[in-house]
DNA sequence: CATAATTTCGAAATCGTTTCCGCATTTTAT
DNA sequence: ATAAAATGCGGAAACGATTTCGAAATTATG
């Protein structure tokens, strides 16, 4: 209904083989410079488009790339799309994007319903919840070119990218001791995610170093439902034995602290030091003013993009490694951390 | 290289035609239950998936939607997109986004690529820049249906979905009144978006109606470079005539207002007040927490992809009718605007 | 039992490209 | 002057699905 001519009917137009006229169009080597300007003007006077799933049909590719992510509504990832996009479009590729919800099952569906083809190649950020991987394996066994990000799958053996999750929250818990907290906590969103190990890894050995006992209940595991973190986090802070410090793993939980502090007597700085992973622009707008380990997202799906596309357009000479690599974050020291 | 198998191959396989088994996997009624049976069981065994790009060419169409955002880190435009992603993914499309950054020109880069049929409908969110619409004129006539969310494009006979902005502008600025204050400005991006000028239009209104002298200088251009909003806002806050309310009608311009006054020495809500259009969910954690009027975001993008499916699906019997549907927004009104 | 009606399936066309192969015609080499 | 190579283009197959048309095989009908 809404298709233009064809390459047939614009070669009858010109009385010529439709195959002079994909070759035309395609600026072969086999085609006369005459004919070229005769088939480029006629294309533009006719409106001619090249029906892209005939293409892709025949050559058995999309030029399209697949971005999953676990929500949309979260600074970080929205960057990373940024970043991949603009590589993306320079290149003439063209962007699927789904959204899992940090549901585990619903990723599952949308990685099959990639297993047909309909996209080039893969970036993608796990669910917090993804435990079992067979659905990214039978992606990754099926020749797909899959690339992860940030929550990445470390059984699959592919190009991932990630921060120094371990040195920003190595650094960011020494930062708080040395702001004078004596009972850090560290919240999370789930212990299979490998960036959440990493962190929790430097947040424990950045307590031991200085010599702090270890306590089991200054890690709060959280959950995807706002109000239940909140209840927790509250419950936390009025307990006798509530933290004078907090690191929050993911931007989301350091809201949810700021809405169970607004619950309580405590006052941040002063009662409660926090700083938190977040790419919020707005981290230094809130009350008090965030202090943050901002992650490189633009960079990161940038990056990705890159190795995507490089591997898409030199498939023989160029493999996706099985490798890790690490693009540091940065630390920003804002109110929320201040010594009076 | 990451293609399965082919329905051919699966028809050898099964030793039977091709037809047959197209037909016994799309459930036809012409075919036995037993057949069926076999087909199916076959095409689990050996891992068949159609080839989306045949079946795309064949029929047509592409089960795919694609989406057309000014800006992607806007919260607005998140639950917009999570919105037509919910509805999208439960009647089987795929969605293509694409981020035109505010700017024109890529704006009408992506239409024009829309043009070969590679998506069979469109929702977009047009550049504050839109001016010139024959590039949007174009995908409307070639009959790719298309709808507009929030920046719409009035010259463009079809199904828009707005929020209730004159109203909405005009409400809050009567709030700004009842709060005392008596001198009011208008932040905005630009003139020549729709829903602007009827932000704008209920501003005045509301200022009108109150007896207030409607002062130019009060109204405020910004553009899209963060910093130069921030000290054309400075500017205007250090002013004599400064005002002591303010309405932004993009959550962007509310932040760069936080940041204009922490440049000077003036303390909200006490000397200045503001409210700002905004679906950014830690609107309640700055400081002062924000005053916002948020927008039905993804109920707009929900009902946004319900009518094209609609009209996708019943290409005859539905038809997308040149109006513009009001979801109305709802005013949280929090300490921003709180008189001491 | 013969004929009609109904199931069930196969052959082939089709969607719009790209590309392999072939064939003139012209240009260059020997 | 003749062979060899290069140039410019057309014909047809191929990609992988759906669908029209028609033909068997089966069942129902009189």
């Amino acid at each position: 209904m809404a298709s233009g001519i064809s390459l047939k009917e614009l070669a009858a137009e010109l009385k010529l083989a439709p195959s002079t006229v994909s070759r035309a169009l395609n600026d072969s080597y086999e085609i006369s410079e005459a004919t070229k300007k005769k088939v480029l003007n006629m294309a533009e006077k006719l409106n001619y488009h090249a029906n892209p799933f005939a293409r892709s049909l025949r050559e058995n590719k999309s030029k399209t790339i697949a971005v999953i992510i676990p929500e949309r509504i979260n600074s970080f990832f929205a960057q990373v799309m940024d970043g991949i996009e603009e590589i993306a479009q320079e290149h003439g590729y063209h962007l699927l994007v789904y959204n899992t919800h940090e549901d585990m099952e619903r990723e599952r569906k949308i990685v099959n319903l990639l297993l047909n083809g309909r996209a080039d190649a893969i970036a993608m950020s796990v669910t917090s919840q993804t435990s079992d991987n067979s659905h990214l394996k039978k992606l990754h066994d099926r020749g797909l070119p899959i690339i992860f990000f940030d929550r990445i799958s470390s059984e699959i053996p592919t190009t991932k990218f990630i921060t120094n999750d371990y040195e920003s929250a190595f650094e960011a818990t020494q930062h708080l001791i040395n702001q004078n907290c004596k009972k850090i906590a560290f919240f999370t969103l789930c212990v299979d995610l490998s960036i959440s190990k990493e962190r929790q890894r430097g947040f424990n050995d950045a307590i031991n170093k200085a010599g702090i006992a270890l306590d089991s209940s200054m890690t709060l595991y959280c959950g995807h439902d706002e109000e239940s973190n909140v209840e927790k986090i509250q419950n936390l802070l009025n307990s006798p034995d509530r933290p004078d410090g907090i690191i929050t793993s993911v931007e989301k939980l350091a809201f949810a602290t700021y809405h169970a502090v607004k619950r309580t007597n405590l006052k941040m700085p002063s009662d409660l030091k926090l700083i938190s992973f977040s790419n919020s622009s707005i981290a230094g707008l809130m009350n008090p003013a965030l202090t943050t380990i901002t992650q490189p997202a633009s960079l990161m799906g940038s990056e990705c993009a890159k190795l995507l596309i490089k591997k898409l357009t030199k498939p023989n000479h160029y493999d996706l490694l099985d490798q890790v690599i690490t693009i540091p974050s940065k630390i920003t020291i804002r109110e929320s951390t201040c010594q009076d």
